[in-house]
DNA sequence: TTGATACATGCCTATATAGGTATATGTTGG
DNA sequence: CCAACATATACCTATATAGGCATGTATCAA
C-alpha cells in the first residue's frame, strides 16, 4: 500500500509544500482559485485539487461569491500538528548536550560503520 | 509524479503514523530495532524501514551496541514544524468569531452548495 | 440563448511508497 | 569456522497521489 489517504490525515495534508504554500498564502485573507495558482505558478486544476484536499481534512472553507469561489482559511487543524511537535520541544533544546554526549561516545567507541 | 520523496522532507517523514508513534516512544530513551517493532506490533522489517527514513531525514540518530542497534531521538528537525504550524496560533484562536461571522454570511445569502 | 469567465472533475501516466516475505550482512560466543 | 541473534535489504505487489490536459458545470452579462 501507498501511504494512507491524504484525506483523512492533516499530516498527510501539509506533507505537501504546495499545499504549505497555500495555507501561508491565505493567511493574508480570503482568495479565488485562479489567484491562488497565478501567485503558486501552477495550473487552475492543480490549485483546485490542492484546495480540494485542504478542504476535506478541513484546513480551508470555500464559499461562493459570485462567479467566483473564494477559499479560507480554517487553521484549528493545525492545532494538533503544533501540539504534536511541541511534545519534542524539550528534545530538540536539550539535543545539543545529548549529541556532544552521544557523539563522544561515538568517537570513544571507535566510530565504527 | 506521486508526493516527493519523504527521504528529503521532515513534513513528509512525520506524515506517517507509524513513524510518529516511533518517536513518541524514543522520547523515552534508546531503543533496539526489535523492541521498537514489538511496541509498534509491526514485524522487524517494517520497523527498520520507517527507522531508514526517519534518519535519513534526521530525525533518529543510531549507534551500535555489540549485537544491536540503539535508535536514538534527534528533535530538532521537529522545530521547523512547531516553528511554521505556530505561525497560525493567532488564526486558529480567532476561528470561532471568524466562523461564526462567516456562517453568519452563508446562511444569510441563501446556503447555496 | 449565446459567449465569456471561474472552477471542479474526469482521465491517464509516472512514481513513491507501505507491507510482506525471503535473504544478505554483521556481531558474538563456543 | 559454525550457529544464533539482530538488523538491513532486495523483491514484488497494490495503491495513492501529483500533474497535465480536456471537458463539464455554474454564474453573469448582453
Amino acid at each position: 500500500m501507498a501511504r494512507a489517504a491524504t484525506t483523512s490525515d492533516v499530516f498527510n495534508a501539509i506533507a505537501e509544500p504546495q499545499r504549505r504554500e497555500i495555507l501561508v498564502l491565505l493567511r493574508a485573507g480570503e482568495r479565488p482559485v485562479t489567484e491562488l495558482a497565478q501567485e503558486l505558478g501552477m495550473p487552475q486544476p492543480g490549485a483546485s485539487k490542492h484546495l480540494r484536499v485542504l478542504r476535506e481534512v478541513g484546513l480551508v472553507r470555500d464559499r461562493k461569491a459570485g462567479k467566483q469561489r473564494l477559499y479560507g482559511l480554517d487553521a484549528r487543524g493545525l492545532r494538533p500538528v503544533h501540539e504534536w511537535s511541541g511534545g519534542f520541544e524539550q528534545f530538540w533544546n536539550e539535543s545539543f548536550d545529548r549529541l556532544d554526549a552521544y557523539v563522544h561516545v561515538l568517537e570513544q567507541a571507535g566510530q565504527e560503520e
